[in-house]
Formats: structure tokens, C-alpha cells, sequence
DNA sequence: GTACTCTGCGCC
DNA sequence: AAACGGCGCAGAGTAC
């Protein structure tokens, strides 16, 4: 087999990074620059593609079958291959088969995506050329600018930028070789899901905007007025705030809630933190209201849709292979994994998505208002509802229920307790919390029982009573939070803690001892630069760059050191590369997370074979578009529920949750 | 202008 | 005796 590296150098006036790959291939003004390549690691060529000649030198590569095209970021190359090489210059196609990504294995394997640090972090003797890249921008904004004499003159310069860039990829490519089979399916699925894009509402979309607009520009000039900023996202208003006589520790939306709540609601001022204020200045109080009306970050979308939107009125590439580390998707542009769960209520009656569509239809911000209030929150409530199925098209929708919760469970050994949650449902949480509370706890009790139910559901990874009360418990006294994080680690799930210590004991074991390790089903092993966890269904857990380190324990002190083997791993975190000190809890999170993806996997292959062509994939929730006539949730839910031989083993109760409807929703 | 950091917000 | 898990994006401010 010959492989192919090859990279693109393109320029448009659309903008790549809201746009995303697909919308920006299909914009009549992107034209590629150059095409670089390298034939099985021979020193690169360049050339400027145009209309298709059977006989041209990279035409070889393209008739023979067996031959791949390997890319830092396939899905960019695939789609002007697709767009500008064959629908504008007439070459044949190339699927997606004929594609390998280097990113796709940078994700896999735990490093970064981004091509010049992954070349960093690996030590490749190639290196991006980071001059170039800056100066190929800069190309890029000539041409747009339509500045075609200077820009010719950088020409050359780019195309060595563009040769350079295959070196680096053809070097990466040999150091990390292939995704392997199973996981190779995963990203044909992944780049499948995203060619095929889901439909977006567009006139709602835009309808969407103007009550964003209507509502928001009077709300802001108001705040403009009042505190003398100018934009209302601001920190600093927090000072503006301590001058007029309010001291806040942040701006955060909790903060501000229970702010503004003190004024109208004086019983709740015994849980006030002592630096927040008593009394709120009428002014303070509408500056923050007025934030708080502006601060709706989600309705941002609304850009996002149109910019991405492609010819088809879809959005394509919305999800990154394996963007997390334990293997779950990322979401991308419109970042569809994050929507508000936000449901509207009208004298507590909750209102129907399609009523809450046909109000925002008339656009009208008013009307709007009169209906339910705050525009923006309504805008907000009704974001999901954009995303749609095609004519003739339903969606079925179908959720994994508890599945990290039960996954928990199963793995250290109390599947008994897995069922119970899955089978009696809210009768267990019901059960924590009157067991936390010491009285009866019925499911009414609405405060009780959600604290029941994030203990049950959230307490699997080590979460602290710190921790829990900072997240779950606001209002709760300490002593109530310590019982109940002991209630779930002595009695409900006694045997999850032994987890936590046995995967840590595990993997520093293998980093300190150089050997393989095995405990519960997982095990560590180290391999070249990498720590492996093999999960129980073949697939790996990559780390990189373990070393073996030691910790302080947090009752160490120096007169009675507690010092502890450790190890230490590095990690793209918070948008830099960190090293990070593993503890049990994390491990035991990674990989019950991915034990969870790998079931959604699995669903996902059944529902294809069935059938049904997944669009969009939220973690635990699979999205499927169908013809009316074919659309059966039931369908899904067997697909869903077959669990795969190592899952039956482990005996983890799947269990899933199916619906169908014309709009996404929750 | 561009890149980067920080804060904040949304979800699983 | 024990722990902030996994993400992306936007806006604001700052440094170059």
C-alpha cells in the first residue's frame, strides 16, 4: 500500500474557524493556494492544482486504489478534495476510505491536536513553520482584500510553508502509525456523521436573532447609562458595584442570584456568605439585574448556526473524534453538546416546544415578552429547537439512563446495586436522602431528594463533601454533607472506594515497577513514551509521559510526613499542556467514562446496521434521522440496549431512553 | 491586527 | 485519614 501525506493551503474571505471545514470548502470565493505531498516518506512535492488531466503526476496516486491520503485533520483536506478538487476542478473523488488523520491518532493517543505542538511534545526533528503560518495568513487577507500583485509575490514562500508542513505530518504519521481496526471504524463513523450534517431551522434561527437584538439593545443602553460601562459582559462592574456600596467575591450567576434574592426574600439571609451585603442599593440591584438579562452566553449560537450552515442547509463537522481523552466526542462550532436544558413554564404549566417554536416565528420581541417574560431566556429555552429534521424526516432520539452511575457500580462489583438504581428508580434516592436526613423523604421533598440524587449519582469518582457542597449544596451545613458523602462511601457503594485505590495501586505500580498491571478487568501497562489502560473492551487509555512521582497526603504535616508513591502524566488542560498527578478518583473517572462511550459506540454501530444514520452524538444520547415511515423508538432502544459481551459479563444493566419528534429537545 | 489568558457559562 | 471528572465557546483585557 502507498500512503500519500499531503496538505492544502487555501484562502477565502470565509472565515475558517466559524465556518468550520465543510461551509468553508463550499464558499465560492476559497481557492487553494498550493497542494503538498509526499510519497512513502520521499522528500515532498508541491503544485498548483487545476482542471483534472488523467496523465498529471499526482493523478497515479488518485486512480489506484489502495493508495491513502494522510492528513493532519482529514475531514479539511477531504472536503476541498470533495468541493474544490472534483466539483470545481473535475478530478474523481476520493471517500472517506481512502483517508487517514493523523489528528484522529494525536487524539486517540493523548496529545495535542494542534499540529506544531504535538510535533513539540513528540520531539520530531521536523518542526512547524511557524512564520509561515503567519505569513500564509497574511497571504490569505491580501487576496481577500483583493491585492493580487503583492500577494503573488509571497507565493513561493508559501509553498515551501506548505512542503514543510508534510514533513512534520509525514514524520508524525511514522511515529504513531494507525488508529487500529476498531477504532479506524469509529472515525468512519465520526466522519460520516459529520458529512452528513443536521438540518438547522434557518428562517427560526434568524427570527431568533432579531428578538435577541429587539430585546437586548435597550437593556444594554440602560446599563450603559446607569454604571457608565460599556459593555455589560464587563468585570468591571464588580468594582463599580463596591463603589456604590456592594462588595461581591465575583460575577458568577449564582453569586448574582442569591444577590438580588436577599433584597426581596430576607429569610434566606442567614445563608449568605458574611461578604455579601445585606441590604442591595436600588442601583446595584438593576445593574445586576440588567447583567444577568444580558449574560445569556448561549443565545451566541444563534452566529454560530448561520456561519456553519452549509449549502444544504446543514451543519456539518460539529463533532471531534475522540475530543476527550477517555474517548467521548467534542463538540465543535455551535457546540451542540452544551445547550440549555432551560424549559419554560407559564404558571407552571411547562410549555410544548412547538407552541414555544410558533411564538418565536413571528420574530416579534414583544410579543415574545408578553408571552414569557425575558426574551433572551424564551430565545434561550428554544435553542434546541432549531436543530430539525429534514422533510419528510423524524428524529429518534434515545439516552443512555444513569450510565456512569450504573457503569460504577458494576465495575467495582455491586451489580446488585446497579439494578436497584436502574429498577426502583427513585425509590433509591428517595432512600439516601432519608437516610442523610434521618426522617422520611418522599419525592416531593424537592430539595431532600435532589441531594439524595447527586449523592446516589455523583459521588462515584472520590467528589469530596467540600466538593459536593460547593456544587450540589449551597445552603447545606458541612456536618450534612460529610454524612452523606459517608453514607455513600461506607453503605450504598462500599465497594467503589476499593476501586478508586485499586486502579491507583495499579498504575503506579506499573510505572514504578516497569511491568503490566492488572486490577478489576483494567490494566496498565507502559508502552514506549505512554502509560495504557486496557479498558474491558480491548480498546486503550493512552497517558503520556508517565513518570513516577511522590505526594504529600493532606494530612502530611512535618513532624509526620505521609509521603506516598505517585505518578504524573502530561495533558492538554484548560487550553495548555499540563502535567497533571493522577489520583484514584480520576482514574477510576477516565475509564468509567470510557467504558460508557464504548457503549454508545456499540448502540451506534447497532443503530447504523439497523438503519437508522446517527446525526449527532451527545455522550450518553444518540441522535438518528429517519423517514417518518421508518421512525420507530423502539427500534433504537434495542439497539441501544445491546449490550456488547464485555458489558453482559461485567453485568452493567443498559438501559435506555427513546423518543422521536420533529425538533431536537431535551 | 493577532495571540494569549482569564472569567464565565452551558452540558454530560 | 482521601481528592474539581470530561468538554467548547464567547467576551474582555492585555501583550506583542
Amino acid at each position: 500500500m502507498i500512503s500519500v501525506v499531503l496538505d492544502f493551503e487555501t484562502w477565502s474571505c470565509c472565515d475558517l474557524k466559524k465556518a468550520g471545514a465543510w461551509r468553508y470548502s463550499e464558499d465560492l470565493s476559497t481557492e487553494i493556494i498550493c497542494l503538498a505531498y509526499s510519497v512513502d516518506g520521499q522528500p515532498p512535492a508541491a503544485f498548483q492544482p487545476s482542471a483534472y488531466e488523467p496523465d498529471h503526476p499526482f493523478a497515479v496516486h488518485v486512480h489506484e486504489p489502495i493508495t491513502m491520503f494522510i492528513a493532519h485533520n482529514a475531514a479539511f483536506e477531504h472536503a476541498i478534495w470533495e468541493n474544490i478538487m472534483h466539483r470545481r476542478l473535475g478530478w474523481p473523488m476520493l471517500p472517506a476510505e481512502r483517508w487517514h488523520d493523523t489528528m484522529a491518532v494525536c487524539a486517540m493517543k493523548s496529545l495535542p491536536l494542534k499540529l506544531e505542538l504535538a510535533a513539540t511534545v513528540m520531539r520530531l526533528g521536523f518542526q512547524k513553520d511557524t512564520e509561515g503560518t503567519k505569513e500564509t495568513l497574511a497571504y490569505g487577507r491580501l487576496m481577500a482584500a483583493g491585492e493580487t500583485i503583492k500577494a503573488t509575490q509571497k507565493f513561493t514562500r508559501i509553498v515551501n510553508y506548505c512542503k514543510q508542513d508534510v514533513r512534520v505530518e509525514e514524520e508524525l504519521h511514522r511515529h504513531l502509525r494507525g488508529l487500529g481496526a476498531a477504532e479506524r471504524k469509529v472515525w468512519l463513523l465520526d466522519q460520516a456523521i459529520n458529512r452528513r450534517g443536521i438540518r438547522l431551522d434557518l428562517p427560526l434561527v434568524k427570527a431568533c436573532r432579531q428578538i435577541c437584538r429587539d430585546a437586548s439593545v435597550p437593556l444594554a443602553k440602560e446599563f450603559t447609562a446607569l454604571t457608565g460601562i460599556e459593555k455589560p459582559g464587563s468585570p468591571a462592574l464588580l468594582p463599580w458595584l463596591a463603589n456604590n456600596g456592594t462588595l461581591l467575591p465575583n460575577l458568577q450567576k449564582e453569586t448574582i442570584d442569591r444577590a438580588l434574592k436577599i433584597e426581596t426574600d430576607n429569610s434566606d439571609a442567614g445563608d449568605m456568605a458574611p461578604e455579601n451585603p445585606v441590604l442591595l442599593p436600588p442601583d446595584c440591584r438593576l445593574a445586576l439585574d440588567l447583567r444577568r438579562q444580558l449574560s445569556s452566553a448561549s443565545v451566541k449560537k444563534l452566529a454560530a448556526m448561520e456561519a456553519c450552515a452549509g449549502s444544504d442547509g446543514r451543519a456539518h463537522g460539529l463533532l471531534q473524534y475522540h475530543g476527550a481523552t477517555t474517548g467521548r466526542w467534542a463538540g465543535r462550532l455551535l457546540q451542540p453538546q452544551n445547550f440549555p436544558r432551560l424549559s419554560l413554564k407559564v404558571e407552571s404549566e411547562a410549555i410544548d416546544p412547538d407552541q414555544l417554536v410558533s411564538v418565536l416565528q413571528t420574530g416579534d420581541a414583544d410579543f415574545v415578552s408578553a408571552m414569557y417574560g425575558n426574551p433572551l431566556s424564551a430565545v434561550a429555552a428554544g435553542l434546541r429547537h432549531l436543530l430539525v429534521a429534514d422533510s419528510g424526516n423524524t428524529f429518534i432520539v434515545g439516552d443512555y439512563s444513569k450510565i456512569e452511575c450504573v457503569i460504577v457500580l458494576a465495575l467495582a462489583g455491586q451489580q446488585h446495586t446497579a439494578w436497584e438504581v436502574i429498577e426502583k428508580g427513585s425509590a433509591v434516592y428517595t432512600d439516601m436522602a432519608s437516610k442523610i436526613f434521618k426522617r422520611p423523604v418522599a419525592k416531593t421533598d424537592q430539595a431532600e431528594y435532589t441531594i439524595g440524587k447527586n449523592i446516589v449519582l455523583g459521588c462515584g469518582f472520590q467528589m469530596g463533601w467540600r466538593k459536593f457542597k460547593s456544587r450540589y449544596g449551597a445552603g447545606l451545613p458541612e456536618e450534612l454533607c460529610q454524612e452523606a458523602i459517608r453514607e455513600y462511601r461506607t453503605v450504598f457503594a462500599p465497594a467503589v472506594p476499593k476501586l478508586w485505590y485499586a486502579l491507583e495501586d495499579a498504575a503506579v505500580r506499573c510505572i514504578w515497577d516497569a511491568r503490566p498491571v492488572e486490577s478489576y478487568g483494567i490494566e496498565y501497562r507502559l508502552e514506549n513514551g505512554w502509560l495504557t489502560a486496557r479498558l474491558p473492551s480491548g480498546r486503550k487509555l493512552w497517558y503520556f509521559d508517565p513518570k513516577p512521582g511522590r505526594k504529600a497526603m493532606p494530612w502530611s504535616t512535618p513532624e509526620e510526613p505521609d509521603i506516598r508513591a505517585a505518578f504524573e502524566y502530561s495533558a492538554w488542560k484548560l487550553g495548555k499542556w499540563k502535567r497533571i498527578v493522577a489520583y484514584g478518583g480520576l482514574l477510576t473517572e477516565n475509564v468509567v467514562q470510557a467504558m460508557a462511550r464504548d457503549l454508545l459506540v456499540n448502540g451506534m454501530f447497532e443503530a447504523e446496521e439497523a438503519g437508522y444514520p446517527i446525526v449527532l452524538t451527545v455522550h450518553d444520547e444518540i441522535i438518528c434521522e429517519v423517514p417518518h415511515e421508518k421512525a420507530n423508538s423502539y427500534v433504537l432502544k434495542q439497539c441501544m440496549e445491546t449490550a456488547p459481551p464485555w458489558a453482559r459479563h461485567i453485568g452493567i444493566p443498559v438501559a435506555a431512553e427513546c423518543w422521536t419528534g420533529e425538533r431536537y429537545r431535551k
